[in-house]
This record gives C-alpha cells, structure tokens and sequence, in this order.
DNA sequence: TCAATAGTGTCTCTTAGACAATATTGA
DNA sequence: TCAATATTGTCTAAGAGACACTATTGA
C-alpha cells in the first residue's frame, strides 16, 4: 500500500494532513492518507499516491515524491504489511479545495509535532517525510509547489523557515535566489501595501523540486 | 520483490555484480541478484535484501542501503511487478569470498558501463542505484564500506575517485578529512614500501554511511 | 644518490553569515 | 513626516580547488 505526508503551510507553519479512520483497527486514531494499489487502475505506485489522494481529499497535487518503503510484521495488527510512503507538497492558497470524502475527519496538524497521537507507525512516518523534506530544502531547492503561482521572495523565504523551523537570512537568501534559473521575475508585478512594493516571482518552466 | 547493485571497487574502477539467469524469462541474460520476499522469514524488506544476497554470493554484506521502488506493469513480461531497489557494498578485499549458487554464472561490470546488455529494466535500476551512491559520496560521506577494515588515506582517496569516475584533489581531501570524526588513526601502523610510509587508519565505531 | 609515494603549505576564489544601510510605499 | 517592509551593500570568516613544496622510505 501507499502512505502519504501531504504538506502545506499555513500561518508560517508547516502542517501535514491528517485523517481519523472510520473503521477498525485503529479506529477513531488520527492518520496520514493511505490506500492500496490497484493494478489494473494504477501504471505505477506514484500513480497510486495520486489517485489515493484525490480520493480521499478532492485535490490533485502539483508535486508527490517517494521517500521509502517500510515493511515488517509488527507495522500492522493485521499482520506482514508493505508500505511506500510519499510526501506531497499543496500550495498555501489551496487548503480550501481539501475536502474529506467518505466520512472521514479531516485535520491538519503541525508537521514537526502533530499534536495527537497518530496510529500504527504514522508518527514515524511523518518524520521520515518531514526530514527528507527538510533535506532538500536545506540543499538549496526551492518547494514552489508550497506556494501560489506568484510570489514574493519574503513570501518563499517564510515558506523555508516554516519547514527548517529555523530563521533564514534574507540578504544571503535573496543573493543565492539571484543566479537559480528555476525563478523567474513577472515583469511589472508588484504587491503593494503600506511600504515599499515587492517584486512578484514565479516559477520557470525548467524548474524540478 | 528486491534487486540489490552489489558495488565494489577492483583495478580503480567501480563494478556491480551481475548474474546470468538460468530460467525464463530473459534467460541467459545478465541481471541483477534479486529475489522475493518471504514474510515467514523476513522480518523486513532490509533482510530480505540482505538474505538473497546471501543465498546468491554467500557473503555477508556489511552495508545495504534500499534507494527507491519502481513498479509498473512493463517491466516485467510476466505483468505488473513492484520492486525494491537496493545498493550493497562490499570491501574490496573481500571479492574472492563471492561464489555463485544454483548454477548461476557470476560477473563484476563495470558499473557505469557493464558491457552487456541487461535483463529486464535492470540497466536502469543499477543506474539509479549508482546516482544514489555517487550523491552520498559527493556529499563527503566517507565509503569505508567498500575498503578493508584498516586502510591508507590514498586508498580512500582512489575510491571515492572510482566512485565519482573523476580526480580527486589530494590537499583538499585530507584537510576535510582532519576533521571528520568518522577515521581513526591506527596508532603505529603503517603501509612500507620504496617509499615513505603511509599511516593506517580505520573506521570510528560511531562512523555511519 | 634516485624514484616513488606520503604528506603539507600557500595562494586565490567563492560563498555563507551577520548586520547595516538605503528605497519606496500609503497613511 | 513615519512605520513598515523591500532590496542592496559590506565586512569577515570558512572552505574548496589548484598546484607547488617538503618528507621518508628502499634500492
């Protein structure tokens, strides 16, 4: 089967969605979305990830990335399982489109620090997601896919800091932002406000997270 | 089910164990050591890994990475197929321990150019597995996995230059090396020869790859 | 002595971090 | 004008790459 962590951020925090099973075992314990493959549906375990997705939350992510696979006997009560687990990533400006179907509770949680107690290994999960997340921001990609189409650099510059929980500098944030070919500047785009105008951004065409 | 590239270097070039196959389908075509998983037995995908590599080579290996899964119903002409992707690394001085069972040849590739034509998506799979390898390792991870327990600094050098297939600066690499936790020194050992000696080191227990 | 390899020193260039300074808006 | 945020500049220190230098052995 396949796990997914689908991350988004919200209130300069970065929160990870989560479900309350509707049936046994485990029932009524929050959890990550999951589902089983179906081979004559699916042409691949991402394409799994995908559909598993839209089922559960109504929305097609822009970006799914597998980060391992877990196995044993002890993952489940039911016995012997197999799980890949993906995180996704959800644009901030698209939170209002997840809707819960099948009478499963929706929630998001803080991705760090959930706040409930999640069932089988989710917890352990969510981290493994969470730290291969942080890895590659903290190598330098940028998670566009977190934010709008167009954006602020302060606005991607928040985005980081909500997934390393840690302040970015800003001068040599934005000077390293100056020679990466995945942004590209809007010409004459401007978010205005009480201060000085800021330039809109979005990604480039060759841009890969 | 698991395919696993067992790395290991021989004359300053990086190869992968290949085996030919003894059945259908693709037989008599090279491929990599893989197997099934068997829940009775394994109690994790890890050592399901590690126990084919047994029943195939009869070693040991000391490090088993899993890189990623890859699925879909073409890669094999039996129909849909799901497969763990591992890598292994095997110290250089250990090759003469490898010894193929169930009537299957063996044969070291050259990993990035094995020479033959592989089974099934298997030229893919060892190229993913040689990425995941060469990342790490271009990282500064240190691949003492692949080199005797006790070993010179130019050893090391030339391993990770047959890993990264380019030249390594000698200056550079023993200046970060001072301060990586992960070498010990061997107190009082040394390599001789028409030369002057070289200093023996080891890996420190807490070094991890 | 010499060849061969081990090991060190020095320069330059790039980059990250810290933090200060300047710029532009609407109220 | 001022508060607020955008954007740029400057200084410093650490590190990587290039390459030359010194050190130690056995023959």
């Amino acid at each position: 089967m396949v796990d997914i962590a689908l991350f988004t951020v919200h209130e300069g925090e970065l929160r990870a969605l989560l479900l309350q099973r509707a049936n046994a075992p485990e029932k009524g314990r929050w959890a990550l979305p999951g589902g089983i493959l179906k081979p004559d549906i699916d042409r691949s375990l991402d394409e799994t990830a995908r559909r598993v997705l839209r089922d559960k939350t109504g929305v097609d992510v822009p970006l799914l990335k597998q980060v391992t696979c877990v196995s044993g006997p002890d993952r489940d009560p039911r016995g012997w399982s197999l799980s890949s687990l993906y995180y996704a990533l959800l644009p901030s400006d698209q939170i209002h489109l997840v809707a819960g179907r099948k009478a499963e509770t929706l929630a998001w949680g803080r991705a760090s620090a959930p706040g409930r107690r999640l069932a089988f290994d989710h917890r352990h999960l969510l981290d493994l997601a969470l730290s291969a997340l942080r890895s590659k921001v903290e190598l330098a990609a940028l998670p566009l896919h977190l934010l709008p189409a167009r954006f602020t650099l302060t606005q991607l510059q928040k985005t980081c800091e909500a997934i390393l929980e840690r302040p970015v500098d800003k001068s040599a944030f934005r000077r390293r932002l100056k020679s990466d070919p995945s942004l590209v500047e809007v010409e004459g785009e401007f978010v205005r406000g009480v201060q000085r105008p800021a330039q809109l951004f979005r990604a480039s065409p060759e841009f890969e997270f």
